[in-house]
DNA sequence: ATGGGCACCTGGCTGC
DNA sequence: TGCAGCCAGGTGCCCA
């Protein structure tokens, strides 16, 4: 489910609401994520203090006093905060309850997500040390881009998702940024003008910024810790559209399937 | 090194 | 009404 738009809304909820709190209490009612939480978990969380939550790519960093949570949303995942004594429903996996009365709880029906505590600075875990820039960051610019795409062969849009090229950019964001820059999905990445990725760059940077401005995207089941969806399924131009008029030109937006997903274009449009 | 395909899992929708 | 088949905001891993 998750993008980076949606992950940075989560993170922006939660924030006030868990920083400087202790953990009175954690509750695990299924430990079966994409990879099992461990029994020490919830002792490991218990009575430390809640320092920060940052992000990294699509992961939540939980900053404690003794260390860090790691937390994925996966596909279906989405953190909420809610009072203590809510009952929990369907999926909800974990609690982590707060010294104010409130709780953070975790549901995830695939359980794609992830829950993993290190002792270790969380930058060089495994699963994020190998991660490329922060697309919003000074890091992912036209200059980097153009050598990283020099001799590939995938298809560009298979590239803007790759996170060892830039992190955050997901099923969703990578057809719009297409679009937006006027290239179409199929290119291989190593046959893009330096102009067209100098575009490509500006409109990842760009959709991803408006996405978070207006709580991200929700599509059938994302919602913030607030419980409410996300505004930018008003400003697709192309995701789930197929079929539908360009909103630029009218042109009927196609669809295509690369790498096991679905990808959107305008014909018209992008070139 | 690179690219392609599959796996993980549940639920909602479609069409027979 | 029931059910098989297909699809879904991610990403690690295995194979050529």
């Amino acid at each position: 489910m998750p993008e980076l738009p949606e992950v940075e809304t989560t993170r922006r909820g939660i924030l006030p609401v868990l920083k400087n709190q202790s953990i009175a209490q954690v509750v695990v009612r299924d430990a079966r994520l994409r990879w099992p939480v461990a029994p020490d978990f919830a002792r490991r969380l218990t009575g430390q203090k809640i320092l920060n939550v940052e992000r990294r790519a699509k992961y939540l960093l939980i900053r404690l006093s003794n260390g860090t949570v790691i937390w994925h949303l996966g596909m279906s995942g989405s953190l909420r905060v809610l009072a203590v004594g809510t009952p929990p429903q369907l999926h909800d996996h974990i609690d982590v309850v707060l010294g104010s009365g409130r709780l953070l709880r975790f549901n995830d029906p695939r359980r794609f997500g992830c829950a993993l505590w290190t002792s270790e600075d969380p930058q060089q875990h495994e699963l994020i040390a190998h991660l490329g820039p922060e697309p919003l960051s000074d890091a992912f610019n036209p200059a980097y881009l153009v050598a990283k795409a020099k001799s590939r062969k995938v298809a560009i849009k298979q590239f803007i998702m790759n996170a060892e090229v830039v992190v955050g950019v997901g099923n969703i964001y990578a057809s719009e940024a297409l679009f937006r820059a006027g290239i179409r999905p199929a290119r291989m990445a190593g046959r893009i003008q330096p102009d067209e990725l100098q575009r490509l760059v500006k409109a990842i940077k760009q959709v991803l910024a408006l996405a978070i401005k207006v709580g991200g995207t929700t599509l059938r089941d994302y919602v913030n810790a607030n419980g409410s969806p996300g505004y930018f399924r008003q400003k697709l131009f192309v995701y789930e559209r197929a079929g539908e008029p360009c909103r630029k030109c009218k042109t009927p937006i196609r669809h295509l399937t690369q790498g096991n997903r679905s990808t959107y274009y305008c014909p018209e449009c992008q070139h």
